[in-house]
DNA sequence: TCCAAATACTTTGACGTCCAAGTATTTGTT
DNA sequence: AACAAATACTTGGACGTCAAAGTATTTGGA
C-alpha cells in the first residue's frame, strides 16, 4: 500500500493549514522517526536468520572490541546509552543463548561482568557480515546523504549532552 | 554520565580496527537510531503533562486534519505507517480517555471509524502547543541541519517505497 | 448465485523500553 | 568505627511494536 504522495509533506501542509507552529521542526522529527522505523525493520530482518536483533548485536559487538571480551553491565549501558533494566534484559537473553556469560567482578562485588563466549564471538562476526551486506539498512542514502545525516545529528547529540567535546578536538 | 568522547566515533574506529565493512553505513544508522532515542524521550516528556504520548498525539492530529474529524482505523494505520494492531491499541486508549470514539462505517460493516471528540480536539491543540514549544525535540538542530536531514531521509523513504513520486512532482 | 479470496479489525503473545522500587555493596563523612 | 549516601544490578509493572491467527464482511469470478 504505497501512497502516491509524501505523507510528511502532507502533514506539513496540514500543520500550516491549522496554524500550528514549528512546522520545520515537526518535519525533521517525523523524518527521523520514520527513518528509524525503516532502519530498524531492515536491520532486525537481516539479523533474524543469525538469531539476533539489534540490541543484542550491539552488546556483543561492544564486548568484542574490548581486550578481554568483557565489560561491567553498567559500562555496557553507558556506552550504548540504554537503561540499566534493558541491559539486564538483553544480557539475560544472550546468556540464555550461550553467547555471553555473567561473571562476578574480581574486586567490586556489586558489579557483574558480561563476558563474550566463544559462540558469542562467532555469532557477532556472522552478524557483522549480514549487516554490512544490507548496509545497515541505509541503502538508498548516498554517501553525501550519510555524511550530512551524521553531521546534522552530531549537532543534536552534542546539544543533548551525549558527550562533551574536549577543546582539542577536530570538530 | 556524559562521556568525554563521541561514542559513535569510537564505534567507527573499533569497527575499522576489527576489519568490518560498511563503516559509513554503520555510523549513519547509529546516528539515526540515537537521534530517534533523543527525540522520542523529549517528545514524550513534553506530552506527558498533557496526558498523551507521541503515537496518541499523531492519531489525534491526523483526525483533526480531516473534514469531519473521523477516519477508518485502517487509513490511520496507512497514513502513520504503523501496524493495524498498534492502531487498535492506541485507539483503545484514546477511547478510554474520551478523546476519540469508535463509530461504525455507514456502508461497510467491516470498517470502524475513529471520531475525534470535543475533548480530543481540545487536547490535540494543547499538545501541538507543547510540542512547538520544545521544537519537537530537535532543538540543537539548526535550520540547515533540519533541511539536510529532511532531504537525506527523503531519499531513504523513497528508496524504501514509502510513496511513489508522481512524474509531475517538484522534486 | 455461490464461494473462495480479499479486506478490516481484534486478540494473543513475544519482546523491547523505561521508570520506580528493592537488595547488596562500597564510599565518603563525621 | 559507624552510617548515610552513592553505586550496581535486578525485579515488576506499564506501554509500545510487530507477527500470526481468528472473526466478520465484502468482492470478484466461475
Amino acid at each position: 500500500m504505497t501512497l502516491d504522495f509524501d505523507p510528511i509533506d502532507e502533514a506539513a501542509a496540514n500543520w500550516r493549514g491549522a496554524g500550528w507552529a514549528a512546522v520545520d521542526a515537526m518535519t525533521a522529527a517525523t523524518s527521523i522517526t520514520r527513518a528509524h522505523q525503516i532502519l530498524s525493520g531492515r536491520i532486525d530482518a537481516a539479523l533474524a536468520p543469525v538469531g539476533l536483533n539489534f540490541s543484542r548485536f550491539e552488546v556483543l559487538a561492544l564486548l568484542s572490541f574490548t581486550k578481554e571480551g568483557e565489560l561491567p553491565l553498567g559500562k555496557v549501558g553507558d556506552r550504548l546509552q540504554v537503561h540499566p533494566a534493558s541491559v539486564t534484559n538483553t544480557v539475560n537473553r544472550l546468556e540464555a543463548d550461550g553467547l555471553v556469560a555473567r561473571k562476578p567482578h574480581p574486586t567490586d562485588r556489586r558489579t557483574t561482568l558480561a563476558v563474550l563466549t566463544r559462540a558469542g564471538r562467532r555469532r557477532v562476526e556472522q552478524a557483522a557480515v549480514a549487516l554490512a551486506e544490507i548496509e545497515f539498512g541505509v541503502a538508498g542514502l548516498t554517501g553525501d546523504g550519510r555524511r550530512s545525516v551524521d553531521a546534522a545529528i552530531l549537532e543534536l547529540r552534542v546539544a543533548a549532552g551525549d558527550f562533551v567535546v574536549p577543546p582539542s578536538q577536530r570538530w
